[in-house]
This record gives C-alpha cells, structure tokens and sequence, in this order.
DNA sequence: GTGGTCTAGACCACT
DNA sequence: GTGGTCTAGACCACG
C-alpha cells in the first residue's frame, strides 16, 4: 500500500515512483507480478490518473516496470537489482556530497562516524528523508 | 564573485544566496562590510534585479544580510556563526537520511566508513553539492 | 471577501496577508479549506498576480497556508492558534509600548485603564489598526 | 546628545525628528534655545547632511523648530506642549487599537490592565519601542 | 487549471 | 545612488 504525504514539496508523481521502487526493493512486490492499474491506484491514492500515468511511464523508461497493452503494468525482469543499483550510486553521491560539506565546515571524521554509528545501533529505520 | 548556472533545475535566486552564504563562510565577504548592491550584482551575474532582490530579502530574513535603504547590504553581525549552524543542521539531517537509506538497501557500516574516510584523506575539497 | 485599499502607505502585498490572517481568525476561511487561487484573487482585488504570490509565499513561510503545485493553496493546520499566538505577542508588545511612551509624558495610570474601560465597553470594535 | 540606530527599520531622518521631540519634551532642549547645526549634528551621528535637513524642515514644518536665516535653527515657542498634545494623541490612538485588536482576539480587560501595571511599576522607563 | 521563477520596466522613499 | 513595491507578461513543472 503506498502512503504519499499531500503536504510533501516532493511532487506526488515523484513520490508513486519512490514508493513503487521501495515495494520492488523490499519485495512486496515480485518481479513480473502484476502492479494495481493506473485508475485503481489513482483512486486509492485519491489523486489524477494523469499523475499515476506519469509515474508509470518514467517508471517503463527507466526500465523497473513492463507495460503489456491492455493487460497492464508487471514489475520488470532484475528491476529489483537495477534500482538498489541506481539507489546506491544515488544515494552514495548525497552522503559524499554532505560529508564533504561538512568537513569544509569544520566538523571532524570523529563526528560524522559518530552520527553513523548511531544510524546502524537503531533497529528501526522505516522512512524516507527529505530536504 | 559569484558564478551562476543558468541552466541549473536550482532556481538562480537560490544560487545567489548559496553563494553568498558560501562567501560569508569563507570569510570572503566579512560581518558588517557592505555587499554589492542589487543592481551591480544584477548586472555581474547577468539576471534581472528582481531577482538578484529576492535573495537578499531572504537573506535578510535569515539574518545572514542587513538592508539600510538608501544605503545598501551589509553582512549582519553573527551571520557567519548563525550561516555555520544552520548549515551543520541541514547537511547533518542529509548525510543520515542517506545512511539510513543505504543501511536499509544493504550497505554495511564498514563500507560508509570508508567512503568518509576518503572523503577526509582528500585534501581539496572545493566545490558545493546541492540534491 | 478582501477589501484593499491602493492609496494606503501599507503596501498591498501586506494588506492581503493581513486580511487572510484575519479571515482565518475569524473562522471565515477553516484549516484545511482551499483558498482562492492566485490569478483568481489578483482578479478579485484587481492586483498582478505576482502581488499575491508573494502575500501567499509569505503566509506559507510563516504556516498560515499550504501550497501545493497544481492544486492550489490551503489553509494550514493548527493554522488559527498560530495567527492569535503571533498577534498577542505583537499587539501586546505595541500596547506595552504605546503605555511606556504615555507614562513618560506625564499621562497617569488612571487615565489609560479609563481608556480602556471604554474599549471593552464598546461591543462594536470591528476594525484592524495598523501603525 | 542623539542615538541613532542605524540598524533600525525606521528612517534616519524619523529618528532624528523624535530624537529631537524626545529632547524637547524632557527638557534637554529648552525653547528658545539654539540647536547643533545641521552640519555639526551630521557629523555627530555621521550622516549625509542631506538627511538632518529633511528631519530640520520636517520640524520647522511641524512648528517645532525655528529657522533663522543666517543663524540657525532654534526650538519653537511653545514647542514642548504641542509636541507632548501631539504624542499624547497618537499614543492613545496606538494604545487604543492595540487594546482592540486583543479584545476581538479574547484578551480579557483583566489581563491588560495587568500588564499597564507592570509598566507603571517599573520606575525605568527609558527608551522608544519599534515595531 | 495550479503555483514557481524570471524578465523588463516603472515609481517611490531614503541617503 | 540605494532598497521596496508593483505591473505586465512569459515559461516551466505539476495535477
């Protein structure tokens, strides 16, 4: 079941694509498993089959879903690997690029390795970040 | 002096006041010296006035700048401490928001611990990251 | 209904956010209710849109309104207390004020508790003050 | 002696006037008296001459000054009680808007007129309230 | 349709 | 000269 935050300055078609990765990623949803319709998720959701649609389509471009005319959309073949690939490098280049900040400003490695430690002593790290 | 990408997704308004923070941090631009006024700097970064306003008006209500109509910008007394602050803040929630995403895909402690390692055996580190 | 008055010396962009803040105040707009949209109310009080974009950009900052793009603006959650919280603080900072300029020119206390007798008699007191 | 901040949101030339007023009102200035030219006082509180003429002809203007040509400028007969009627009168007007203002937001009267005790309890009560 | 950004130009008050 | 406000018009991303 997908949540998506109404009240997020992250644009609800951008949140669909994150949140359907995050299902493919954890398994919720199998490759080659068939995905809930345009018009079924849009109204789940309570938003415009348009944003779906669009969701969908960047989601078939970018290789993790498969559209089959008049059937309907089915989790791409290694979609699961190639977004936790994409998820790596994506979030690898976040983390580099605060370190580095953060260094420039003046905070130590003893810090920051701190902070990370704290991150992995947590059991529960459930939700997405944002700006 | 400034450098503007016009074709950045960030908004130019928001490029200023990231260089100017940038600036302040450095100690290129010193608490309670004046700034180059809206028109000059409009003019040196080739965009509109309006523009080139919006940003100082924020910077102002941020407290990083003091405007004196009339007589121009001024880096408020403070601003560098209160810049270095927020930005640990910000950069901080960034940097465990992406280990607690790369934590949940997978990625080990010792491998984010490398990475930073690298990232503080770097000598330059020059340039800003933004998402 | 806003009512704007153009030959005010307070700028037009200050009499919107005012004027919503007190709709919002007085239950006219509830948290949660769509408000009119930027072209919709710049038509209505014959402004340029970008007059009321930067009125509602302002109201968002502070949590008044929530906008969300392609939809429209809303009326902020816990929107109401906020504005009275904020508008006690400032009104009773200009009546401390005002009463510490009185007592210093000679005016007793007697003479302003009778000023404001007549105030909380009067059951009419429908209009804002401004400085 | 003037203090001038030049920090504030209000005009030089504004605060020069109610510096001025504030002087004559307790006394500091006598009527009759000569006050610093405009030249002296510009380099007093290192200022554009420019600037202490429109407070000076502001207050010639207002009948709280005298030019003399050729001699300079003196504080007006009957200068003290006029401003001290005019600043009785906007205070009030200021005091009784605010008192409104939290009436219709649900401060009781019992509240205020604490509140303008505790202003009259306090024996120092020396400097001028901005917005 | 919505809001967000930007340009080009104007007028005002202040120094 | 400075900043502050406003208008008129445009283009973009989002729903």
């Amino acid at each position: 079941m997908l949540t998506i935050d109404l009240y997020s300055r992250i644009p609800i078609y951008q949140q669909v694509i994150d949140g359907i990765k995050e299902q493919v990623l954890l398994g919720i949803l199998r490759e080659g498993e068939q995905i809930p319709s345009i018009r079924e998720l849009s109204v789940e959701i309570s938003t415009n089959p348009n944003t779906v649609s669009k969701s969908y389509s960047e989601l078939e471009r970018t290789g993790v879903l498969h559209a089959a005319v008049g059937k309907g959309y089915f989790v791409a073949i290694g979609a699961s690997e190639r977004i936790r690939k994409d998820m790596v490098f994506e979030e690898r280049k976040t983390l580099i690029g605060a370190a580095e900040n953060l260094k420039r400003i003046g905070i130590t490695e003893e810090e920051l390795q701190t902070w990370l430690r704290e991150v992995y002593q947590n059991e529960a790290t459930k939700e997405k970040n944002e700006t």
